[in-house]
DNA sequence: TTTTATTTTCAGAAATGTTTGAAAATTAGA
DNA sequence: TCTAATTTTCAAACATTTCTGAAAATAAAA
């Protein structure tokens, strides 16, 4: 069976949908994802106006998950000449979003939990079985996460051209 | 300030802690994440009762979260002689649990995403504006988010010092 | 300055996700 | 088979997160 053409209409709608799962996923909430799915796509830069009515939510909603937006720098303010209205548009290069998503969670997630890493490595060892395992496992997850570490900050120090010869490598 | 010596107590609380909060980043809840960082500082494995007891949690919680490990396949059932009772235990090889989690991120996030990234670039061309933005949005989306599917499967097919050496080569 | 357009805040409402506990189902041994 | 130990289910209670909408704050124009 052949996939059916899809119109305009039910092909945005499919792609905010998917963004917002992918994203919510991802410690994103579905709004904030579907507003960046919503910007990504808009030829034009757009008001909260316009982002409440497309998406159907609150000015409290669209106003709150547009300022999480900037605040991930996935999203920037814009005016144009002679309009009060604040304007706003995605970053549309792929690249420069992965590399800014890899700043932001190497940040928020990975530090954090390698510094509580580092203090549990610390604890007194009483030569019992239990504290040995701890002090093993640990030792090793520390480990993991700063590989992970490593790898996002590597991601948001390659250029372009040279993430595209890191995926030509993948290919095996 | 020289950081105190943690005892067993304070450094067991502090890593289920730290393993739940980057476990939420990871769609995964707490409890879910409780029991993991339990079993897996655990040297024995355990029953329902004594997770339960542990942790403070409800059989029924207990019983759901426990099922929801193994179908993460991070956890296994076993049995002791003698004895009825289910005892569980952790996949303790980080690397396996880091393939473990690659495989079923995989399948369960990137794959259905591709998914609905292949059927929104079937849309039928209009010659409008906002069509080719979504196409080419779109097209970027799916060849990046392959990207990351090839790079997780690499993952899953890797043993640690292979995928570690690989890592290096990147470095420059 | 005053008026008007626009953005931000936040208390309560709604929606979503998690946990409980007791009853039902299952399983193994007698 | 029957009994007893153990696991699973699930409706309702609880907790947390997200969303709304109207009021307050801000900023530009008159």
């Amino acid at each position: 069976m052949p996939t059916a053409e899809l119109s305009y209409q039910e092909a945005k709608e499919l792609l905010i949908q998917a963004w917002g799962t992918l994203g919510s996923h991802w410690g994103i909430n579905k709004t904030m994802a579907q507003i960046h799915a919503l910007l990504l796509i808009s030829p034009e830069s757009l008001t909260t106006e316009q982002i409440m009515e497309e998406l159907h939510i609150s000015r409290g909603n669209a106003n709150m998950n547009i300022r999480a937006l900037m605040d991930w720098g996935l999203i920037h303010k814009t005016h144009k000449p002679g309009d009060r209205k604040e304007y706003f548009s995605s970053e549309k290069d792929m690249w420069e979003i992965t590399r800014q998503i890899a700043r932001e969670r190497r940040k928020r997630e990975l530090q954090p939990v390698i510094k509580v890493l580092g203090q549990v490595e610390n604890i007194k060892d009483d030569r019992t079985a239990h504290t040995k395992e701890l002090k093993q496992v640990t030792k090793e997850l520390k480990f993991l996460v700063g590989k992970a570490d490593s790898f996002l900050n590597m991601v948001t120090g390659f250029d372009q051209s040279r993430f595209f010869n890191f995926l030509l490598r993948l290919k095996k």
